[in-house]
DNA sequence: GTCAAATCGAACTGATTGGTTCGATTCTTT
DNA sequence: AAAGAATCGAACCAATCAGTTCGATTTGAC
């Protein structure tokens, strides 16, 4: 019952194609698995809906993918690694610390609001008690990875001398939660159903920033 | 929802017990449920578990909660009115802003890391999608009204001269959300298995309000 | 002690679900 | 065109679960 967990290869020795290795039809379950899944949640997303909203047969469902738990799984892992990607993307190493973290404060908190993130987010914490290990590593490899990106830049803003901080760690997530504040929690409470405008997180950006600048920023000889 | 502290069972015209009415019983059951709701979520959550973790029979359950759904709304509603007095109690309106606020910190952390809490918060959240309601509900009632709490005293130490604040209840959100940096995050996603030590939460605490203290705090006169 | 009501407990119902099976159909390669 | 594999689809199985039922037992007021 063990197959490759990797589609790449296309083709057996005899170039057959080879069940559950298709990309484009693995890409198309995960489409589907996502909508509902972050619709639904773990447990009430059933395999029938999944399969009928991927376009898919049940009995393909189980070519692609052992049961559920492995379905979830590979579709968060999915999802944790695109938004990996987009905060890597973000943070443009300008040396100007206030531009930097700007712009890596708006596109992370723009990342972090889009519909499939909040639910995504939202179906791995209700989860993680029951799936101790899909938490820890969506939690370690996603967010504990941004925090991780942003302590390096601070260090190095610290060894040029442009930043005053004793612990990086610290100050990167305090800096990853200002962004976040008044926009996040609502949202993973579904309290607020709309992603909040452009124009307001650039607002609180801004103030974290301010606020972050007044306890790290060097102060000029006077 | 004021019930007596001692169990006055209530009674009917004639003098007689009335069914579902015994608030003891009632008590009992929501242990119950709390212990499984919090450790399986809302879905993996059975009725005979909760009536064998409440030592209570299944027909006494659908007695004293209309359905699964309702029990579970009830507990909720428990938890967070419990949560809202501790903060109330929390906030001792220290004229001196940085030990009111030194104290309402921890405290605020202190009971957020509290193993049922954030049990708790995991499973609003990750039933958030489809009960959008309740998830709202404990929203606006538990940690908005914690931050308005905040904002509110923010803004008599705004009258009073202590503290310069353009947007209190930005400010006041800022000021939870770093309390919580570093702590809160890897609990809800179960990737710390205990609470952080009382010394943590001192050290983070700490420098949320030496931050906070840094944008916010008067500037003597320079 | 009596008696009525609350509770127990254990079986039962009806619906749903994860997962399987298998013959029919559709691709893809030669 | 022919073959062989992947996929479809629809039925099927076993388990689980919310919620009900009902006679037996406990409880508490009188």
């Amino acid at each position: 019952m063990t197959e490759s967990p990797e589609a790449i290869v296309k083709k057996d020795a005899r170039n057959r194609r080879v069940a559950g290795a298709d990309p484009d039809k693995r890409r198309q379950i995960l489409d589907g698995a996502l909508h509902v899944f972050t619709a639904r949640g773990f447990d009430a997303a059933s395999m029938n809906d999944i399969a009928a909203a991927a376009n898919v047969s049940k009995g393909t469902l189980y070519v692609y993918f052992e049961d559920k738990e492995h379905l979830f799984v590979a579709l968060i892992e999915r999802e944790r690694e695109a938004q990996k990607r987009g905060a890597f993307e973000a943070l443009n190493h300008d040396s100007d610390p206030v531009r930097a973290l700007s712009n890596f404060g708006q596109c992370l908190v723009g990342m972090l609001n889009n519909e499939f993130a909040v639910s995504a987010h939202r179906v791995v914490i209700g989860v993680a008690e029951r799936m101790p290990d899909l938490g820890r590593s969506f939690y370690e490899n996603g967010p504990a990875q941004g925090s991780k990106l942003i302590a390096r830049y601070l260090d190095r803003m610290v060894a040029e001398g442009k930043l005053a901080i004793d612990d990086t760690r610290l100050a990167a997530v305090q800096f990853i939660d200002l962004c976040q504040a008044t926009l996040m929690r609502p949202r993973l409470f579904n309290a607020i159903r709309s992603a909040p405008s452009e124009e307001e997180i650039q607002r609180i950006v801004a103030s974290a920033i301010e606020m972050f600048m007044a306890r790290y920023g060097v102060k000029p000889t006077r």
